[in-house]
DNA sequence: ATATTTATGTAGCGGTCGATACAGAATCGG
DNA sequence: CCGATTCTGTATCGACCGCTACATAAATAT
């Protein structure tokens, strides 16, 4: 007899999934080292053993967390990008949508890849943020480049140059919603940001 | 008799301003939380007790770094802008003067000003720093509405949302020079930046 | 009913945190 | 010389850190 799905022994106290939100809006709020144990099985109402046992430790946890917030109804970089009819088009999505996410009342302002990890005590956390942050700089840097090859940009239009221009505004603009940027204050930032794209030639 | 220059007691065993500026690069480095008393008393040679006498804590230690931050040959906001003759013009110096600070081999990249207390879990930290930064904002403000207000920019333009532009690129720099930006990649951000900003109706 | 398995709650591990009590050392004024 | 004053080094404080040993509770398997 195949039983996959019983298992034996005390079931769980606390649903993993709600847990685990919880704990993404902690880390999201407070960073990585500001967030201790403590804090999250207080929020959490568990006891500390219960939350090693279901997910491994405060690393673990922490890299759980932010798989949770990208699949989390958040619209990647590639998904805006490769949609838009140009790189120029695609941007000025992104930058409007995160200018609303970062100011999204819902949960924490700003981005928890860009703000989770900074001035990280534990390098492995620290480097892997930054690798998923370099991650979309290269998809940002791939749509740029495409419109270049097709001809739909310039040749004269530097990539790397607009690329990392992006990249700053968005980081940017998740350090002034940690500052209490407002949405319409976001929105125009993103607004201005696209004033300074080159005009695409067949568009 | 009056002596005011000198005092009894056991000179102090260490240079006090060179201690600073070392405290300086460390809380830069690393940041608020994540720098400890032990990595300050390692970093200065001196033990506990000495750094207490000279400088009252850690939490004062730290107002005197940002302090010294500022004071240490870095071009305030004002300074540029108000020597500039126009704010396009300020702006412009500004970005390209950051670009090349945030990237200087000599000390730490980025902003400490920025990057120091994010996350910070003691909150007179992280205030004292969001203060200092939204100073820094309200002289951009000024100087922006210093050219409408003259009619060197056009009644059209958007100070507000200019100025949250400008503070986004800066806080992207910052985080990017965090994140390995070369010097020359973080100039062309700030050029790229630029084309964003309305053209002068009497420039 | 018993054995097995897994989760829970208590209680505490070694380590680090910021900060300090205390005694001795080094300089001053007299 | 003698206090008075200030700095230095040792040794440590209580609080918190991430983490876990241990016994108990609650489910399934036979």
């Amino acid at each position: 007899m195949i039983r996959m799905t019983t298992k034996a022994g005390r079931p769980r106290g606390f649903d993993r999934d709600a847990a685990l939100d919880t704990a993404m809006r902690l880390f999201w709020d407070k960073g990585y080292d500001a967030t201790s144990i403590a804090d999250l099985t207080a929020a959490l109402g568990i006891a500390a053993p219960s939350l090693y046992a279901a997910f491994g430790g405060k690393r673990e946890l922490f890299e759980q967390s932010i798989r949770h917030y990208q699949d989390a109804g958040r619209i990647e970089f590639s998904a805006i990008l490769d949609a838009a009819p140009s790189a120029r088009e695609g941007i000025a999505r992104l930058l409007r949508d995160r200018a609303d996410d970062f100011t999204d009342p819902a949960h924490p302002p700003g981005c928890m890849v860009l703000s989770a990890a900074t001035n990280c005590a534990t390098p492995e956390v620290a480097t892997s943020l930054r690798d998923r942050r370099l991650a979309n700089t290269a998809v940002v840097r791939r749509r740029i480049q495409r419109d270049i090859d097709s001809g739909l940009l310039d040749a004269s239009a530097d990539a790397e140059a607009l690329t990392m221009y992006v990249g700053a505004v968005i980081q940017g603009m998740s350090a002034q919603a940690r500052d209490g940027a407002t949405r319409e204050q976001l929105r125009g930032v993103a607004a201005a940001a696209m004033r300074a794209w080159p005009v695409a030639d067949a568009e």
